[in-house]
DNA sequence: GACTTACCGATGCATTTGCATGAAAAGGCT
DNA sequence: AGCCTTTTCATGCAAATGCATCGGTAAGTC
């Protein structure tokens, strides 16, 4: 009901442009590079570093819909850059782990995305600012109603 | 050359997944209501605001690649909210209008949007917060190397 | 004027998304 | 055990997206 104020609009237009606009950068560098688009990188990233896990749990950590991610794990299993094997204790799921090109990919992605995201963000952000700027969309980042 | 800083890369994350969630829960909202997408709202609210106009102002005010505002437009047509008009003083383009419909229409999905954008963003950030959010936003709204 | 370049907008085609639904297994209850 | 609900993951189908490219016009140059 409560409508909201001008600069909570502001902060809308900005918040979604900025992203689109990082996001957008950071894609277009791994492109240029000949690799994967971004979410190829948080899926060989969270697998790096949580180990071997089911869809769910990335579901849950990337934050992406179900559906896409079963797709997005069909391509990146076609790719050659993780595997998906039965699980041992739950008939219904899988257990996803990174292949050696898996590893070597993220390695081959990072200084690119790395790099990217510095030139979207880091340079344009007075570094004073970069903490108040983490603090301020930390609860923006978790979802509406939790 | 230059890596992102940790604090860097915080806030990376943490904007993309704030603007995404944000932009999902609008968009639920207006879906949930039989209202289109929020990117109509976009295109309608320019047009209220800037008058007839151009595919070409439209595309660099709202920031959305020529293809996708083309289609866009098209749906639009299709749905009777706005006409394309041949225009006058230049062959290649037409001049975008709202109809009368398109005015309803926007008037329609305002409070919906409204109101999801306060319960995603307005509720959340902290008054004093607002206005020094916006103001760090505002340089990474921009173009990358712009 | 003839020619080249830049610009505006649409579109073919393959890929990806979104929504709804399905299939199969796990967990809970009596 | 039998039955119902929940969880996990995949998929059919229609719609949207991305990329490249094209047709057509305007603008600049000689």
């Amino acid at each position: 009901m409560a409508k909201p104020a001008a600069m909570t609009l502001l902060v809308w237009t900005r918040l979604l442009r900025a992203a689109d606009l990082a996001e957008q950068h950071c894609a277009a560098a791994l492109r240029a590079a000949g690799l994967p688009p971004p979410d190829w990188y948080d899926v060989l990233l969270a697998l790096e570093r949580g180990g071997p896990q089911r869809p769910r749990a990335l579901q849950t950590s990337l934050g992406t819909e179900q559906y896409a991610l079963s797709r997005l794990l069909d391509r990146m299993v076609r790719a050659g850059l993780i595997t998906r094997t039965p699980c041992p204790d739950d008939a219904r799921g899988h257990t996803l782990d990174l292949t050696t090109e898996g590893r070597t990919m993220r390695s081959a992605m990072w200084p690119v995305y790395a790099e990217a995201i510095e030139a979207a963000l880091g340079a344009r952000v007075v570094e004073d600012d970069c903490a108040a700027l983490a603090r301020m969309l930390g609860p923006l980042a978790v979802p509406v109603s939790g």
